[in-house]
DNA sequence: CGATAACCTGACGCCTGCGTCATGTTCAGG
DNA sequence: CCTGAACATGACGCAGGCGTCAGGTTATCG
């Protein structure tokens, strides 16, 4: 056989050793911090040897990305479809964030990648991971201008307060156990909606 | 002269080379982050040799520390004069916002430095640099729902989002020059006083 | 089963950071 | 002007990271 189901023990083991490195970087990540991790800090969390890291990935950029470039995806992904059925300006804004907040919670690792490498994801890498989407936020909440559901606020202000409440919001809640996604949820939207005033 | 005065000179370049060092680090840290950096890159932008700075600092945690006990004293104070002299809730968040705006539009650096740190600090230094006092907010605000003039919403959640959202509205507002203040400053105060609804 | 290519291994050479310390320089005080 | 203490200097030894590559191992295929 040459055809692509062959190559079997090969194949999951090259799969194996990619998820273990991959594994093993993300612990490394959460914990040391991008800065501050090398790859050998990766490679000593793993049963494989220094050389094989290098036949996986070029250096720790190049894990990171991969890392970042994933989880990006999936969280806009889940986001938007949450608020793209939404019916109205309330919902778009509590569905929003009850997806963004329930991946948050799906992933703790993840989780800490972000709170402890945001600064150094936004200096260099332009991949929108944390920002994931803050441009689609953008845009769809112009669109719900426009539709007359907000006011007429500037909308790139808009979508900073939403990431930034949501991101500081999603520390708090991760706080107790189990996550208290739906107390978050409740007060990002009355926050939203209706400001704190009483 | 044994006093106080004396030892002119000495004193003098004691004060200018502690000066120098530190405002290296204030720029290495900004540059490349608190992980990555090291204190070579510190005094390669200093006209000072290696073993100078050991005389001055024990390694770069100590620079990085003092660095941020110094900004995060100036920013809890302006802030909370900011807020004490508030007549009622709505230029409580107003004149909070536009000292914090304010003193991050004023000292470019230092918002770096927590811009691309600020995982970092939370993760190794307990002392309160960037969460200057979230506390304080907080017990802030839970005054303010006791008195009646905000809605009785979680004081954790509050102080988190006003925290979040500031920052990243900062970002954006610093995006301009000169830096948007006014319109950053309107903008959180409606957000918090009255929402985002139409 | 044997040949071959794919892959893993870890020691290697190089480089850079660390914190120290013997030596040289400079200023305060007499 | 001289002395001594305070301070600056940078070379040093040690540690550890980097990416590589010669050699060993293993799955695939004929």
């Amino acid at each position: 056989m040459t055809d692509i189901a062959a190559e079997g023990r090969r194949q999951a083991t090259k799969q194996a050793n990619r998820e273990a490195i991959v594994a093993a970087a993300r612990e490394v990540f959460a914990d040391l911090g991008y800065g501050a991790a090398t790859v050998r800090d990766i490679v000593r969390r793993t049963d494989l040897a220094t050389g094989t890291f290098y036949n996986y990935f070029p250096d720790k950029e190049a894990v990171f990305r991969a890392l970042l470039e994933k989880s990006a995806r999936d969280v806009r992904e889940v986001v938007r479809a949450a608020r793209r059925s939404a019916p109205d300006a309330e919902a778009f804004v509590r569905e929003g964030f009850r997806a963004y907040f329930e991946f948050l919670a799906s992933d703790r690792t993840m989780f800490e990648i972000i709170r402890r490498n945001a600064g150094t994801i936004r200096a260099q890498f332009d991949t929108p991971a944390l920002g994931a989407g803050t441009e689609e936020l953008e845009a769809d909440l112009r669109r719900a201008v426009d539709a007359g559901l907000l006011a007429r606020h500037d909308a790139r202000y808009m979508a900073a307060a939403m990431v930034g409440a949501g991101f500081e919001l999603a520390v708090r809640m991760l706080e107790s156990d189990p996550p208290d996604v739906e107390g978050a949820v409740a007060f990002a939207t009355s926050l939203f909606a209706r400001g704190l005033a009483r």
